[in-house]
RNA sequence: CGGGGCGUAGCGCAGCUCGGUAGCGCGCCUGGUUUGGGACCAGGAUGUCGGAGGUUCAAAUCCUCUCGCCCCGACCA
């Protein structure tokens, strides 16, 4: 492709609107225009990359014996009333009617559309099992897109799901995926890492995100560090720590801490570490209130709490509501003495003693207090966050936490929807049964800047070359006849060998040119200059490594697609 | 939805405090010189100053409303 006859609109400076790295080369590369917030236009380089990842999705989802579909985007809320989720799904699913006054939406996932087809076209145990899958666009209203094609609203997905007769046919199928996925990140050149997920309230026996390991990540995981335990921190158990020998109890006393809030404040005040305090969180269910204790130097996991209650939903207590539960401001409540409240602690809160907590009333804090004693916990569980340096609940040596992107997940759906919309099939014994379904996600669009947070350098983008716009960058420096004319004839050579060849033909200057291939990033550059092509030679760039080797014109071919070889 | 910030030429920004009819750099167009890491000279084009309303002799600038975008938080199959 002729760099003067596509556009290629790559930009010098920064736009003001991208912060992250792959935000803002993928938009200062040409790879993608904004048209709305979370809303892009992909150009031929960014569309180039896209088509890259579905390829290498498509033949690995075939192989696991997948079969491609394309469902639509628009689907009716008839299908979203039958398993709850036209209520349920919130804001995040865009509704709309059609001419008729008839409610739609546009597709933030498929379950509904695909369990309608399986539920009219298959009847009998022997058709199945089926995992179908489509690369197709989704549309999620995210209350706040952000970092470019990392969390749009509109956004290219590969969804697939599997219907089996039972729940070991289930796991097959969920393991084959999982390996697929394992296959299709490593294609895709990611450091990635599959990690154990929540499975949410839906229940299921499994599920696992596939994490591309980046600083930007939106996730925090946390992983054995010698071991094979991974999981994201939502998910991640924390044992309950041996029972320790509790020192002796003092007496429980209240001190002045005038104006001392935070967890920071009262432990520089009181001149004590953060695990000597133990901190209140007031959360509302809707129904009743629960306060929460965890260590000073602990998180509260949201999601454990709500496991613990069998709720869906929990937020923290507003600060103004705080004072008519506490009889307090905010940063000092405390478990002594509070009323109408259940009380949840972190496991170890039961192996502290002697610790600090607030006091129920303004500008005071006890400290020595003690469970039990002074209060009572109706429930010790296991609802904080874990933490680097955290035993493994595998046993399998200290957690260390890491940031990662999400870009892929599969997960065991059990019956869930089968049941909800009947979607059933006759066994061997002529009896009727509910499909075990499975589903898998991979955030194509994603994948893409994924790679870019991973592979890139102050210059630009470094493309691993699977899912690279090009091979090669083809990069006559001058509109001399020879360089002009050995750069037509090695671009048409390279073409005919599958080399997939952008060819920098404008009349620019060499430094343009050097500095825009470095921005767009195909793995290797071939400059054609005056003065090497005086010796004979046309220089070879790695992009990765910068790296620079002369060759003969007559070995391009012969050297890139060795290198192209050796990469596959 | 809460907090913060920003909308001025294709891009990056100044001008706004203190009202007087819009500017800089890059890019773009023309001509010339240049040509291995974002050239130089000369000439040129480009703006509903996000939108609406108001105040005023006069509004990019002041006031009100509104739309959009970015960041932090809440939320997130």
């Amino acid at each position: 492709m002729r760099v003067s006859e596509t556009l290629i609109p790559t930009l010098r400076e920064d736009p003001g609107e991208a912060e992250t790295v792959s935000h803002r080369l993928m938009l200062r590369a040409g790879l993608i225009r904004k048209v709305a917030a979370g809303i892009y236009t992909y150009l031929p380089l960014g569309l180039r990359v896209l088509r890259k990842i579905e390829c290498i999705v498509r033949e690995e989802m075939n192989r696991a014996g997948a079969q491609e579909v394309l469902m639509p985007v628009a689907s009716p809320a008839e299908l979203w009333r039958e398993t709850g989720r036209w209520d349920f799904y919130g804001k995040e699913l865009l509704r709309f009617k059609d001419r008729h006054e008839r409610d739609f939406c546009l597709g933030p996932t498929h379950e509904e559309v695909i369990t309608d087809l399986f539920r009219r076209e298959v009847r009998s145990y022997r058709q199945m099992p089926l995992n179908f899958y489509q690369i197709q666009t989704k549309f999620r209203d995210e209350i706040r897109p952000r970092f470019g094609l990392m969390r749009g609203r509109e956004f290219i997905m590969k969804d697939a799901y599997s219907f089996d007769r039972d729940e070991a046919g289930a796991r097959l199928n969920y393991q084959k995926m999982y390996d697929a996925y394992n296959r299709i990140f490593a294609r895709c050149g990611l450091t990635f890492r599959p990690v154990e997920a929540d499975t949410g309230l839906i229940g299921g026996s499994s599920s696992h995100e596939f994490m591309v390991l980046a600083e930007t990540g939106e996730e925090t995981i946390v992983y054995a560090e010698d071991g094979t335990y991974a999981a994201n921190v939502e998910r991640a158990e924390v044992l309950p720590p041996d029972p320790p020998t509790l020192p002796a109890s003092r007496p429980l006393t209240a001190v002045s801490t005038p104006g001392r809030r935070t967890v920071e404040e009262v432990t520089k005040f009181l001149n004590i570490t953060p695990s000597q305090l133990v901190k209140t969180l007031l959360y509302s269910t809707g129904k009743e209130t629960v306060a929460v204790l965890v260590r000073g130097d602990h998180e509260v996991n949201e999601i454990k709490v709500k496991r613990l209650l069998g709720v869906t939903d929990i937020e923290l207590v507003a600060p103004e509501l705080i004072p008519g539960l506490t009889g307090a401001p905010v940063g000092f409540a405390g478990p002594v003495g509070l009323k109408k409240v259940r009380v949840l602690a972190d496991w170890a809160v039961k192996a502290s003693a002697n610790f600090v907590v607030g006091a129920n009333q303004a500008d005071t804090h006890f400290i020595d207090a003690n469970w039990e004693r002074d209060f009572n916990v109706e429930q010790f569980a296991d609802l904080r966050n874990a933490q680097a340096g955290d035993p493994s609940p595998r046993k399998d040596g200290t957690l260390k936490t890491a940031k990662g992107i999400e870009v892929g997940h599969v997960f065991m759906l059990g019956t869930k929807y089968s049941q909800a919309m009947k979607a059933t099939f006759l066994d061997a014994q002529g009896q009727e049964q509910l499909a075990v379904m499975g589903c898998y996600g991979i955030g194509v669009s994603r994948v893409s800047a994924a790679s870019v947070e991973q592979n890139h350098d102050a210059k630009g983008i470094k493309w691993p070359i699977p899912i690279a716009p090009f091979h090669v960058t083809l990069l006559p420096l001058s509109q001399s006849e020879p360089v002009t004319q050995l750069a037509e004839s090695l671009y048409r050579t390279m073409e005919q060998a599958g080399i997939e060849v952008l060819w920098d033909d404008r009349d620019e200057r060499a430094g343009v040119k050097f500095n825009d291939a470095d921005l767009i990033g195909a793995p290797f550059h071939l400059v054609i200059g005056e003065k090497g092509l005086a010796q004979g030679q046309v220089e070879l760039k790695l992009r990765q490594t910068g790296e620079t080797k002369k060759i003969a014109p007559d070995q391009v071919i012969t050297t890139l697609t060795a290198l192209l070889q050796a990469a596959s």
